[in-house]
RNA sequence: GGAGAGGUGGCCGAGUGGUUUAAGGCGCACGCUUGGAAAGCGUGUGUACUCGAAAGGGUACCGCGGGUUCGAAUCCCGCCUUCUCCGCCA
């Protein structure tokens, strides 16, 4: 039942549903403490059991060699079976229940998290650059995008459906580059190694990193089949060192990896029904951190930096936030957001979210390290945007746009678009 | 998609219904031996759950899930996966 390790639990049930209640989760101390002894029951019955026919059954084995008749305990161990056959359902359904409740359990914020409620009360740790001021009036993305003839809705809804898009010449160019620009940096400047997996997961992935069982309903899935399309590239690189052990000169493990992302979008009808901000398949350069307990807070914040660093080569102006108890993903013990500035919007938009896990995802995907002779404890792993490709690609036309409708390249992407300005593409229209 | 062969502990590898509580080897750890080391000898060597104050027990796990049986690594069914060949295909 690697979940929260249940001694670990047990001995702190109290301490952990108060710190739980910090981030909006109730729950249930005396439930718990009612099914966990159910289930201890249960199962301590069923082994015992379990140890007398295995007994019985080796002495049949003597008595047959010896000759004996052993029909009468034969039916006797018979009768035992289906006696076993009846407490292992009960096992299995108090165990059941048990996990269930037990794998709906967030993971515990960090002590530095601040507490809150919502977004409202997360904390700002720092604003950098400075918003551009414009001698007109800054369009928005989805119309400098349209008016460029670089982005187009209605055929991607034609041919797909809402909450899709299309880029054509230097839009789409425009996001090859950024990939591209993002993947280099981080694997020449950063150290991270570039992975490129599969888009399509398991179930048993998805478990691991804590996206079902509960969150099954943001997720598309393949039909007649397990397999679900990534929500992000954190599910199946996280998954890559699934149920391993790892040597501690192994760490820390830092990769990079370029994918698209499939979300959804259950219950966000309304929010950001324009543009390509919310989108049921986006691109995303994901880092993924494999570390020991000690160092990973240390390799958080270098993440984190690591991202950062994309914005600042862009000259993009962003803040970054720390995200209070109440706003923070189901598995995150910290999480800090980036937020980009968004002229034609005139506000910060989320951009990037680096997460520290601790050890909550390698429980439940059994990720480890080996910390002496037959010794082993969690892994830490740390993930986040660094960045998602195409909220980055409406802040490059967002923030570089220039009186005439065109947009300026910022000098880094230069080389990747061999070309200086975005301007109208009269292809289509 | 079709046919065939595999999947056993950290690794190699035996094992076709009952002293297998998984042989043997390698590796690893500890001890003896040694001036020190190697060799040699000896002992130990998984995970999870569970009972117990502890010492020490028990249960489950031989790719996964079912089934047959008093008893399954071993027999039966389904699935996953690896390799080889064929077909198809970027």
């Amino acid at each position: 039942m690697r979940v929260h390790e249940l001694s670990h639990f047990r001995a702190n049930v109290e301490a952990i549903a108060d710190r739980l209640a910090t981030r909006g989760f109730a729950f249930d101390v005396e439930q718990w403490k009612v099914l966990d002894t159910e289930r201890r029951a249960a199962v301590t019955e069923a082994e015992q059991l379990k140890a007398q026919r295995n007994a019985q059954s080796m002495e049949i084995g003597k008595l047959k060699k010896a000759g004996a008749d052993t029909t009468a305990v034969q039916a006797e161990v018979r009768a035992m079976g289906d006696r076993i056959t009846e407490l292992d359902a009960k096992v299995v359904a108090v165990d059941e229940r048990f996990r269930d409740l037990l794998t709906a359990i967030p993971n515990l914020p960090h002590e530095s998290v601040p507490t809150g409620a919502s977004a409202d009360d997360n904390a700002e740790i720092k604003r950098v650059g400075t918003p551009r001021t414009f001698d007109f009036e800054p369009k928005a993305h989805w119309d400098l995008g349209v008016d460029l003839g670089i982005l187009d809705f209605e055929r991607a809804a034609k041919i797909t459906g809402a909450r899709f898009a299309v880029y054509f010449g230097q839009g789409a160019r425009l996001e090859r580059a950024l990939m591209n620009f993002m993947l280099d940096v981080h694997t020449r400047d950063h150290g991270y190694t570039e992975v490129f997996p599969p888009f399509l997961v398991n179930s048993a992935s998805l478990f691991g990193t804590g996206n079902l069982p509960k969150f099954g309903a943001d997720l598309f899935k393949i039909e007649n089949s397990d397999y679900w399309l990534a929500p992000t590239a954190e599910v199946p690189v996280t998954n890559l060192l699934r149920d391993e052990t790892l040597e501690p000169e192994q760490l820390p493990i830092h990769f990079c990896s370029y994918t698209s992302c499939f979300r959804s979008e259950a219950g966000s009808h309304g929010r950001d029904v324009r543009g390509i901000i919310r989108q049921h398949q986006f691109q995303k350069v994901e880092l993924v951190k494999f570390t020991t307990a000690e160092t990973s807070y240390d390799e958080h914040e270098k993440l984190t930096q690591d991202a950062e660093d994309i914005l600042e080569r862009l000259g993009l102006p962003y803040r970054r936030m720390l995200l209070c108890t109440g706003d923070m993903g189901f598995s995150s013990a910290k999480t800090y957001d980036l937020e980009v500035w968004l002229p034609g919007q005139a506000t910060y938009k989320e951009i990037s979210s680096c997460s520290n896990f601790e050890a909550f995802q390698a429980r439940r995907a059994g990720i480890r390290v080996r910390t002496g002779k037959g010794k082993s404890e969690y892994a830490h792993t740390i993930n986040g945007s660094g960045l998602a490709v195409g909220r980055t690609w409406v802040a490059i036309v967002e923030n570089y746009q220039q009186a005439d409708g065109s947009v300026a390249v910022p000098a880094v992407l230069q080389p990747y678009l061999q070309a200086e300005v975005i301007t109208k593409s009269g292809i289509l229209r």
